[in-house]
DNA sequence: TATGAATGAGCGTTCATTCAT
DNA sequence: CATGAATGAACGCTCATTCAT
């Protein structure tokens, strides 16, 4: 579940609990809030309360920090959809169920956008590290979406996940631009009906 | 129509002329591919083939130029609704022309998204100079398109243009992230059908 | 009695009218109030309402103004000089007259210090142009000074004229560092009863 | 005694030691010798055998370079007042001691003019961060000089206080400006008659 | 003479990264 | 593992000075 995919050092007695955690957590808030070109190395150390000179020891290069914020990051949008899984066995509830999820957070969505739309942007403009990861912040919840439209038996389901999450992610884009966090709310009941009239042979 | 709102001097003759235009250019560009934060100042003179220094005689700081470089987009945006204001007189074909007007570089936005929605973005974060300026490159184009709805006698014609400019931006962002320009082929013929099927009054 | 020291072009008609003067007064004015180094010819010919490019015409460069404005100064210490000659005929009433006019803006010494002294000691430090000019600013009040005390039949002149015009100095650096104009007048009053009390075989 | 007054890194084994206090030491000199306005952090550093980007861990800024010089001197100064004290029993005594220390640098003041007076009065100019530190440059020393003079009975002290401090940095200027030390030496001698002559009820 | 424009060296400052202990 | 200190390249910006007309 914390499996990190990276080596990071065995969690002993040794190592201060959460320290990897805490300057992960203070990471992806700044990236997210500050963006990535700004947030300084020095502004996570400090809203993790590490020293500076600590970081590297447990990674290696802000592109690592990075790197590691979008794996946080991807493997909390499985854990999301794995929990949806559980939660919901009906795809059209799954579906509705995932909006509510992404757009909960409409407020902050109006200050600083989609978390993992924003970062994709970001990153795939600075071309940092060749990173292919990134885009899985985006396809992972389109390969949800559209196995739950297959689930429903729709040949399209591709078309639809893509609509879906780009009706999700356009969304918050003009929340963030017009500081309106209404829109996504809107947004989600115009999904829902959408959804509600789908055509279903399950 | 051209005037771009600050104290730029005059273009006289002895001025050589467009080397203003030129930073702008090259400021778009680059702020564009490489992002506010990555672009220095350095990057735009080389690119303009303008020295380092002058930059400050046409621009007061990097802000200026971030600026000025928005209200340029923003008089884009105007010039090309005003052009298909003229070429086109149904409401409809506005619609779908607008569409295939923003994703026609779509291999472009493959890789560096779409030039208003990621500026945007990106501004809305960084919070630059407290600018309302920004949002103008989301909020005329749906109110352009919220005219074209209403012309067509939707009641709904916010919540449609609301929609149809989230499904650009939204495809945007996903044509961006997975690299894959035909995303916005295929939304545009999705648009164009949902268009094509709307009731009318006109 | 406008003669600047220095070849200046003849005040034809081709030449606009009091423009290097306009330049002189503006650059006396930032050297006083901003210092020299932080003073900028942008600043000098924003003052004067003077195209910036022009200033070197009038000036070869900054430190030529710099000289100007210590030679304008030089001559507006003589004239002041000049005119307490004529209009006192006494060393003791000159005396006395001469600090009320070097006190009487007490109200800038407070702000500034003395324009004298504290741009002898910025040039002094900066060893501009190795100019043994700026020391004149000082000596020469000195000699008119001593010249009255020698009058007065004291063989002590030149001390006495250093003591005077150190204490005008000194209570100038008081009354800039505590910004405490009073200083000034109450000095004023002190010197006057010392001189009244000096014997004098004249 | 020697705290700065503002958050310096502890003074631990770690740190290479006196290198804060070499930084300060440099800038003072070279803020003395050069003026303010023209030190530049790259001259400090060198002098003080520092890497350039290393001056700001040890400084945020360059004003705080210049307000912990400041506060280097308003130390130095209650030093040397406090060493006046012990060694001298006397008001009198402790008076012309207090003239013969700070003119015993006549040279340097010389070239330079009075370290305090000259950067009291650049200070004030230039209005940097709004500091009304400097001005106890001046004040501390006239303070003390009051003191004694009213530990001598004297009713008009603090007006003494002034004129002596005054004639001591009035002879400043005009050593510096007529680069003449003697200057320092005589009024010195000077002085010393003048406070042997005082009336006391001691 | 007059002037807008151009130029480049240098300024204060930042920051990812490395080092020594 | 931890950490304060060190480092240098680069950034945004300024400015005296020069140029072209």
């Amino acid at each position: 579940m914390t499996d990190s995919g990276d080596s990071r050092p065995a969690d002993t007695v040794l190592t201060r609990p959460g320290k990897r955690e805490r300057l992960l957590g203070a990471a992806a808030d700044l990236l997210y809030r500050e963006g990535v070109e700004k947030t300084t190395l020095a502004d996570i150390a400090q809203a993790a309360g590490v020293p500076l000179g600590n970081i590297y020891y447990y990674f290696k290069t802000k592109d690592a920090i990075v790197d590691a914020v979008v794996e946080a990051h991807v493997r909390g949008i499985k854990e999301m959809l794995a929990s949806l899984d559980r939660r919901y066995r009906n795809p059209k509830g799954r579906l509705k169920a995932l909006f509510r999820t992404l757009a909960g957070q409409h407020d902050r969505i109006a200050q600083y956008g989609c978390p993992h739309g924003t970062l994709c942007s970001e990153l795939e403009k600075t071309g940092r590290a060749g990173e292919p990861a990134v885009a899985r912040l985006i396809e992972i919840p389109i390969a949800w979406t559209e196995e739950q439209f297959r689930s429903m038996g729709r040949r399209d389901a591709r078309d639809l996940a893509v609509e879906f999450i780009a009706s999700y992610q356009g969304t918050a884009v003009l929340t963030q631009a017009l500081r309106e966090p209404a829109l996504l709310s809107r947004e989600g009941r115009r999904l829902e009906r959408w959804i509600d009239s789908l055509d279903t042979s399950e």
